[in-house]
DNA sequence: ATTCGTGATACTGTATGCAGTATGTAAGCG
DNA sequence: CGCTTACATACTGCATACAGTATCACGAAT
């Protein structure tokens, strides 16, 4: 059986184009983003076991760059290796959910308020028109449009920022969380609230009002937490 | 030619021993170890191609580990992996320096805050006794273990904040900048001053006073920042 | 002389094979 | 009937082999 997306072959994965040039992509790269999202899916969940012949099987490819893979996953921590017992989903404990989103929200107060002192008109614009589109598919209701769109537009903000180390850590520590906020988004019915919320962000960041901006996305966050914590 | 530590064999990296317990560690921990090292010292500088088949051969081990321990890295972000090139390590520009300082003042405010707040009194203690030994260093000039040493405080005063995602994160971006530093602690003659706000991030966790504490961290990471541009 | 093309070389990317270890199962013993 | 132990199985960890690609050097042509 295949895993993950239906095309299969070179067109997709190995070989893509970005900008006329050809970008050829190593398979490791292509299994380890796979991976990540087939973790955030929920398809592999969190605290199995990853066995590397039959995902490799599944995934048509060898065990090598799998495990080339998932040593990247564990460096960024999405994955726990355990001597000769191969690698786990790392598994969120509450405490764990809530230090990370601590962390994520003194990160995007200190984006936020750097974003608005540097961000060009263009790029403040840009992240509206993410936040219009994701409006879109609020009212439309579709749910995995809007939740990526919702995460792109943090990330947004926070590439504003400008600062390529807040923007990777930040990344990461999302990613290690997407899962639950991908479920947490699901049946929830505070929807709307989390939607004014950001609607109040692009307000901000359209004022370029730092301050106001961080308190915004600091109250998210907290929302977020009451939000999601259920699920734990 | 070996490189790195002179004892060869188990007794030292494949087993060792932990409360009794035997524990096992694969050869890529302890490459990855091993590499990390390497890296800081300054041993494989900065946008230096690491070439699988030599440096396996100078660790004594074959290229799979290798290679794995390599992946860890990139994941952790010390190393850059271009595609049919193999990994380079990765380069810090002087903006990627300030921008990584600003995050880690960020972080070790929050920190400071947090471990004012949550810390126990034998782990304040524990703060305090690193940091006598650590004057014990500075007065005996011995460079190295006075270098290892600070690092070690911050990490023990980002450890007392008990929050694991903080911790992780503030690991991996001192570990990007270790090798500035380590080199920054060369020749400087602002060792004092550097002495003096230690002194007094330790008075203001001892009295807990978080915001205090903040503030020394964060005028001690400015400074940091004036002491190591000159090496950019 | 310089530039372009061509071939050799060396290194990365991937697959596969082998050895060692954990785990589950079944049999023997209390 | 429960517990321990031994064995079989399956999976990980590591090494090696092979294929594909980038790089460098050398030579030819302009």
């Amino acid at each position: 059986m295949e895993l993950g997306s239906s095309r299969s072959d070179l067109a997709e994965r190995g070989i893509a184009e970005n900008g006329g040039r050809i970008v050829r992509r190593p398979l490791q790269e292509e299994v380890a983003a796979r991976l990540r999202d087939l973790i955030t899916q929920g398809t592999i969940p969190a605290g199995a076991r990853i066995n590397e012949v039959v995902l490799g099987a599944q995934l048509g490819v060898s065990r090598t760059p799998l495990r080339e893979a998932v040593r990247m996953l564990a460096g960024e921590g999405l994955v726990e290796l355990v001597p000769a017992r191969g690698a786990v989903v790392r598994k969120l404990s509450a405490k764990d959910m809530f230090d990370s989103l601590v962390v994520l929200k003194s990160m995007e107060e200190l984006a936020g308020r750097l974003a608005c002192a540097k961000a060009s008109a263009q790029g403040i614009e840009e992240v509206s028109a993410l936040h219009r589109a994701m409006l879109e598919h609020y009212v439309q209701r579709e749910r995995l449009a809007y939740f990526k769109l919702n995460q792109a537009i943090h990330s947004a903000i926070v590439a504003l920022s400008d600062n390529a180390t807040l923007a990777w850590t930040h990344e990461v520590i999302q990613a290690r969380m997407k899962h639950i906020r991908f479920i947490g988004n699901a049946g929830s019915e505070k929807w709307a609230g989390a939607v004014e919320e950001h609607e109040e962000m692009i307000r901000a960041l359209q004022a370029r009002d730092g301050n106001r901006l961080a308190a915004a996305l600091g109250l998210h966050l907290d929302r977020t937490f009451t939000r999601v914590k259920a699920l734990l």
